[in-house]
DNA sequence: CTGAAAGCGCTTACAG
DNA sequence: CTGAAAGCGCTTACAG
């Protein structure tokens, strides 16, 4: 079994006894007019009988453009960004552009390693997933002066775009929902004040109470330790502990909601009977649980297109400034929120 | 704002007095012990300062070697796909090559265009996660002489490499799980019968069955139009009317038996007092589902990990034959099986 | 319209 | 131990 060499423009073009630059300008559409019309079809029908597919490596490294973008994930396992990364990709590769993604997890140092292979690998722009409030990695991209978007959250200090989820207005849906439901006692449980969902929620939580003018002892903040089912029920004791009159829980996500039912049931308590929860993102899945989980589903696929587009124009543009896409989220009312036990 | 050039060995070099040649080597752990100690700590000295990375991509092109490895998957917002993907990703990376993932559908033909774009950018090998059990694009594959590995799905010609969980195995535990409860009347919902693990686990549910003497009115087996809970639910419906006496469903995966909970519950049939079901594959949060589902564990992290070894042994080692890594699963017994409802 | 040449940033025989 | 040179497969001014 011979290892068949892979196929050049020069072996192309002796066959046919023109100059490889020649089929180096048929091959390339924005350059094909420049010959004459039977020669390129000519080349195109060798090269479509040979199968020749022009080494996008070569070029990148004459044109200086790899046609390589990174997408720096904390966790591909988490179920919110595959969907992201779908949208990403979509519109990346109708640029021809091709996403690097890789796990980063969410330690700093290790994230700018991570960065910096893929920058040795000439990536033309990185999409952050990881970004916290105020986060070193964004600024050593920035220092690095290589296009950065974030995507689902954002940073603080606008030194880059970004793409998210309008969290002011999830949380009023939210805290609007249960106030229409009734309720008068809510817990908020939150996701790490680090991150920029987890403070916008927050923020978003306690305006949309004060609209409400619920007073103080009628709402109460509580933050988990992480975006997990694990730190959701944990939290989920202590606020149980602190505030012992609530009657509904806005969690911060729907993995802090899980956490939960977790805890709810090991304590024999019933949802939405005894305590509604209200969940964020409406990852998949979250209509089977039981109860269905009323939740915020946020556009995560849109996100992901949205973060390539601003990535892509970032690109053409260097010299723009940064934008914060806000993408609007909606209200998906299942089974876990009713009205609170009549006192 | 000056758009800083990146660095090259030639500026590096031009910045100490030596040949680039000299910092290529240095660069290179594996010939810096061909330059003298002390040129050597100057050069990594000035480089760090600098924050050099050589570019991975002049080097491929002048190695042939990409580092590159393509990535194919019918769909990474199916909820099996992300741990693999993150084995493969894990030990990849730990041997200086990094994956691109494409999200390639089901559709042979755009598999195979988006499998050109891989090899135009050079990829030294592929990992499918898409293959069928007669896959044409697997035969391109090979046609191409490109290094694959397919991984979750398997390929009966035995032409590449494959990791898969043994299906066999995993229908035996099911079957043994429900007779040992009592069941006598059990269906299967089969996967397509065009996936090496649809058509796997419905052989090894007839072979389960028959080892148990059970006899042809005892069991029935009825084909999905494909792995998602949509066609889980119609299928089940189907299996109702045609098996009506039926107390315990093998679901081909767990997305099947989330759409027979929804079929069931459709039809005011409770799980598990009415009817038993078991899942495949313990896909995130199905333990959060109402009832808990039992169902069979498929070590999907290690899955990855075993298909990038392999690609990476193919890679080294072109011409060692083709195996089959089967990893066992292991049943995970949760609250959606129970002893059939007294006759 | 086509060819000849330079050069992208590296690696690696080959001299010395 | 170090330098000079060739060459990986392309693209693209520059001639003609």
């Amino acid at each position: 079994m011979p290892e068949r060499k892979r196929l050049t423009l020069k072996d192309l073009a002796a066959e046919i006894n023109v100059h490889y630059s020649t089929v180096s300008r048929v091959m390339n559409p924005a350059t094909r007019h420049l010959v004459a019309e039977d020669v390129a079809a000519r080349v195109l029908a060798l090269a479509d009988e040979r199968g020749f597919r022009p080494n996008r490596i070569a070029a990148g490294l004459r044109t200086q453009r790899s046609g390589l973008v990174g997408v720096v994930l904390p966790d591909i396992a988490n179920p919110v960004f595959p969907p992201i990364l779908a949208g990403i990709e979509a519109v990346l590769c109708q640029q021809g552009y091709v996403p690097i993604v890789v796990n980063a997890g969410t330690d700093k140092a290790r994230q700018r390693y991570v960065i910096d292979q893929l920058l040795g690998r000439q990536v033309e722009g990185l999409v952050l997933a990881t970004a916290e409030r105020d986060d070193p990695v964004l600024e050593y991209c920035v220092a690095q002066r290589i296009p950065v978007v974030m995507v689902n959250r954002g940073e603080d200090t606008g030194r880059a775009s970004c793409v998210v989820s309008d969290s002011l207005l999830a949380m009023r849906l939210t805290v609007d929902h249960l106030v229409g439901l009734g309720h008068r006692q809510i817990g908020h449980i939150a996701g790490p004040s680090t991150l920029s969902t987890g403070f916008l929620r927050r923020e978003g939580f306690v305006r949309a109470v004060r609209r409400h003018r619920l007073r103080a002892g009628q709402w109460q903040v509580i933050e988990a330790a992480s975006y997990s089912r694990e730190a959701g029920r944990e939290a989920c004791e202590r606020l149980l502990a602190e505030f012992p009159g609530m009657t509904a829980i806005a969690a911060g996500n729907d993995l802090i909601a899980m956490g939960c039912y977790d805890c709810l049931r090991a304590r024999g308590l019933r949802c939405p009977d005894d305590i509604s929860v209200i969940g964020h993102n409406d990852m998949p899945f979250v209509d089977a649980l039981s109860p269905p989980l009323t939740t915020v589903r946020i556009a995560v696929h849109q996100m992901g297109e949205e973060a390539a587009k601003l990535l892509l124009s970032k690109l053409s543009q260097p010299d723009a400034k940064a934008v914060t896409v806000e993408l609007t989220p909606e209200l998906i009312v299942r089974g876990s929120t009713a009205a609170p036990p009549a006192a």
